[in-house]
DNA sequence: CCACTTAGTAAAGGCGGTCTACTAACAAAC
DNA sequence: GTTTGTTAGTAGACCGCCTTTACTAAGTGG
């Protein structure tokens, strides 16, 4: 039974939306996006041949070669010799990246009195660690400080940098500038731009919290098709990855997670409202909670914090279909009863194909998940690498 | 005061990391992102001259010129004679898109009962309507009666049909692969690839709820940067997308909200399990909820409602920093205080930056939110337009 | 030793953009 | 009425990028 109804209804529609920002594409960009191709491959799959490249990107072997032999004249790759095995054929040349042959400096500010700085390898490996009193600074002064520790790391450094990766509090936006971060008190702050100028060098800066999620899935092996990263220390914070992206949000302050209100009528929080996350999961709660318990008691109420947990991750989890969600911050807090008591809380809030597949678990990297997210923003700011 | 400590620690990274798709771009994927850019300028601004867009694009006015003389070979851009109002200069001959002279064929099949059908212009003006009952089938007889359906629109539509866009309830891939759809008895199902040689015209699918975000966004004029639509019918569903592009999740299913748990010891509901956002928020559940109170008694149930949709929605509002979300659904349930309690609900749950710039307001297209959708899969597909 | 296989390179060709230089068509100034 | 200046649009030369085709290089296996 068809029932056709031509109709004429007027469509309400309003076709001049938003920005859409979508920029020109020139063949010198698809030029660099094989480029990254390539290295990507290299970084994640070790030395490879020519030919198993071209294999991989579906490029030809004589386009591979090109790219290649550019990127051996840049320094970022080398040949290593024959693969070994016998096989038919000519035998290929394995070119590897020369993940040694540079290094990111990253700086953690997510601590309020310490700046964390370190110079990593391009595999992720500390080469270099330091830290600095920060001693009431902010503002333009917190800058000239943060110059003068980037300068240290750099020549620190023991082989040429390819750029400098910072994560801090606060709402920044895809280009590096601070909107807001209290604690600084830094607002509007083109805080990427200014540190670019004067290192001289590529300097990338992002929320830590966000960043944390891309540190885990870089280097802690995790999903990227759909993360989040939970970070617990004085706050609450979260990155989030879905679809291979990093998710920014309408005003650049995706993963706000720690003032969401889950406990109604609940402590006062530092933001002036009552029964945010973060007065039941921060470290210095938990550790009040806990404090003078005996295990079982303890276990109870870490427990009770991770069902709180649960029930404010159900629908996050949901929406997004996550397949993973890593808690980063002190295991012997968070990896017991209450990472346990989220896990099933959200399996029983959620439907059958949204929490069966979900893992709840630690973040693998500690207290460097940000130095790691930081140096993960300037390979894939730099090389496309991530 | 630096403490430098140089560290050997080892990093226990595991590099290669999951699927890593992205695929080569050759000199012609510039190309054609290049004319979807300027057929998205037409779009949405209407007819402009070449110079204009050259201007709005940063592309060479020569390039353009090469473009536009393809679009206008092609049919889908014309001339429309010379800008009125005099300037200094030659005066600019306007192109603008023929949106009338293509059609697209959209479906819905969201009501179990029932598959919806409609023509539209480019520009998401409906021409012609159809409907058919489906009559208890399922599973590859659907596919069939989906396909002499489609055959019907396709006959009805009075100017050529670029494609045909579905929208289904049910977890579907990027590609259009319903990889399960229980009322429709469709598992691993490559829906859009069977229609589309069948039909011998590009056929786009996706998930129901999903696609009513798109639509919302190119047709409703909704935000792009971080909406959510809420579908609200005999089940909930919802839609999201986030920094421009649209969520999919880790295993296709994001926005499956309406089986979230938000009652604890809740009604019971379809699937198993008590207490789900379905069970409170449905038409159905509204319709008993509210059945036979006066209008007091009836807004109090509603706002009761909105409250608990509030609560389940500030975790995925913080999270993913939203700007909007819509809800989709009869407006004398929805549209009242159920909407302005979930309003309310997730302002005091969220941090000001987050919920002060949340709009909570009534989607626009109202029934026709899953067929503009399907449109706009089609327009986004076929002409990078959206 | 020779066929076969695989790796890598060289040369030519096509596509896609820019830059430069041109013509076309108007307004305003003299 | 001519000149000047401005803007729109096009033609040709050029460069970058990838592909196709054809080649060389270097091994295995009968």
């Amino acid at each position: 039974m068809t029932t056709a109804v031509t109709g004429t209804t007027a469509a309400r529609r309003r076709l001049s939306s938003g920005l859409r920002p979508t920029s020109k594409v020139l063949p010198e960009h698809a030029r660099a996006h094989n480029r990254s191709l390539v290295l990507q491959q290299l970084f994640h799959e070790g030395p490879t041949s020519r030919a198993d490249l071209a294999r991989a990107t579906s490029l030809t072997r004589v386009t591979i070669s090109d790219l290649v032999s550019v990127l051996i004249a840049e320094g970022l790759v080398e040949e290593l010799g024959v693969r070994p095995g016998q096989r038919v054929g000519k035998p290929a040349i394995l070119v590897g990246m020369r993940t040694s042959a540079y290094q990111i400096v990253s700086v953690d500010l997510t601590d309020d009195e310490v700046i964390r700085g370190a110079v990593l390898t391009l595999t992720g490996d500390f080469v270099v660690r330091q830290s600095l009193a920060v001693q009431g600074r902010s503002g333009d002064d917190l800058v000239d400080l943060l110059t003068r520790f980037c300068r240290g790391l750099i020549a620190a450094a023991t082989q040429p940098v390819i750029g400098v990766g910072i994560g801090s509090p606060g709402v920044i936006d895809a280009a590096g500038r601070v909107i807001e971060a209290p604690n600084r008190r830094w607002y509007d702050l083109p805080l990427a731009d200014q540190l670019t100028d004067r290192l001289g060098l590529a300097v990338h800066v992002a929320n830590d919290a966000n960043i944390a999620a891309l540190g885990e899935f870089t280097f802690g092996g995790a999903s990227g098709t759909g993360l989040l990263v939970l970070t617990v220390g004085e706050g609450v914070g979260a990155g989030i990855m879905v679809d291979g992206a990093r998710i920014h949000g309408h005003g650049d302050a995706a993963g706000e997670l720690g003032h969401v209100t889950v406990v109604d009528d609940g402590e006062p929080c530092a933001c002036g409202r009552r029964g945010c996350l973060e007065t039941v999961l921060s470290v210095p709660a938990l550790r009040r909670a806990v404090d003078g318990l005996d295990t079982d008691a303890s276990d109870a109420v870490l427990a009770s914090v991770g069902r709180i947990l649960g029930i404010a991750l159900a629908p996050v989890v949901s929406a997004l279909n996550l397949a993973e969600v890593l808690i980063s911050g002190p295991a012997d807090l968070l990896d017991g009863p209450l990472r346990e008591a989220a896990l099933d809380t959200v399996r029983t809030r959620t439907m059958p194909v949204i929490g069966s597949g979900l893992q709840v678990r630690m973040a693998t990297l500690d207290e460097d998940v940000v130095l790691a997210g930081a140096a993960v923003l300037v390979l894939s700011g730099q090389l496309g690498v991530s």
